[in-house]
DNA sequence: CGCGGGTTTGATGATGCTCAAGCCCGGTGG
DNA sequence: CCACCGGGCTTGAGCATCATCAAACCCGCG
């Protein structure tokens, strides 16, 4: 799978052949199960995840003990509890398998040794990290002004097709409301 | 104001003095009154912002017409619509002083620039925007795990002193809530 | 001193949750 | 091949949270 990686750092930065296929010798595959765990909450989380293909999805235990969907990461994404990544303390999430996806892996020894051997891969995951800002503060904008119902609307509106990979309640549970509205919402459509 | 964007990328990255002084070079002071605008929506973003003295705020219209404040920017934090920065397309946001305030300015231009002349300025964005999408994710969880009322008692924890700085109903705004239902809250602690 | 922006108070009502029950359907074992 | 699970989806009743609107109030600033 090293050549989905492989194509999204050439679309982010230029670099040549040779230097690139000694920066993909730093990340490991791995092929992960359906409902498989790669991270627990309170563990490490000492991997960042690129998803070459499937889909996997971060969640925490919320007051009420049932799991809260906040991120999916579909391919070509990466996704990590950064907090827990970064200063190798206790993670705040779980991240786990939502189809059988594909893989690849890098710790932050691993990833400390691929900037410091070539710097220009900050340049990479500065870029990767200023898009999740910019999409972050775009969709904390949907969050404030759509309610519940509208923001449904336009999570398949701007996803087609994905909708039908992930079961109803995670994306209730992603959208922030019950499995029952949900239902409700979609009933409301038909008519 | 330049000593303090000087301390601040000290504290993240390694780069001797020459060198940083060159990098300030890059950078234009700016100083905003209470309530002036530094962006409009529709207007393309031409800067990104950090604040050496003071505090920001970004905040949209939304449908009922009303602002919506959506993130505050004190000293040490850097703030920009992303989307529109990057892009250099029209923006979805306003930012705009809460009180008067000191900034440092960079165009995009001026920016890439400086990433060119200095990679290791790279490094320093990247740190910049990994610690904003951890925080995000930080924030993300806390907004689908607490109610109203407790994102406001959590907010007032972990900002002590921030509270007396803004008017409340932009914490309300900023919280997701009406000022009025902010006032209950208040009085509901004080019995 | 008066004006006006910000805060408080209270009544009413919508949105979306909870709980409980039933249903649908694909998988599994007999 | 059929019967029976059991997970996920649906439906409906009752309820909590929080918005809306209107009015009064407070107080700092011009």
């Amino acid at each position: 799978m090293p050549e989905i990686l492989k194509a999204h750092i050439q679309k982010l930065i230029e670099i040549d052949e040779e230097e690139l296929s000694s920066v993909l010798s730093y990340f490991h595959p791995l092929e992960v199960k359906k409902k498989q765990n790669l991270l627990t909450e309170d563990q490490t989380c000492q991997f960042n995840y690129f998803v070459a293909n499937g889909c996997l999805r971060m969640f925490f235990i919320n007051r009420k003990d049932q799991e809260q969907t906040v991120q999916f990461a579909i391919e070509n994404w990466w996704l990590s509890d950064y907090t827990s990544f970064s200063t190798q303390k206790p993670a705040g999430f779980y991240i786990q398998a939502v189809e059988a996806s594909s893989l690849l892996t890098i710790s932050l020894l691993k990833q400390e040794e691929l900037l410091k051997q070539h710097p220009v891969m900050e340049r990479y995951f500065r870029l990767i990290h200023q898009r999740v800002h910019a999409a972050s503060q775009f969709r904390i904008k949907m969050r404030y002004d759509l309610s519940r119902e509208d923001l449904y609307h336009d999570f398949i509106k701007r996803h087609p097709g994905f909708v039908q990979r992930i079961p109803q309640y995670l994306l209730a549970s992603y959208l922030g409301f019950s499995a029952e509205y949900l239902s409700e919402i979609r009933s409301k459509k038909r008519s």
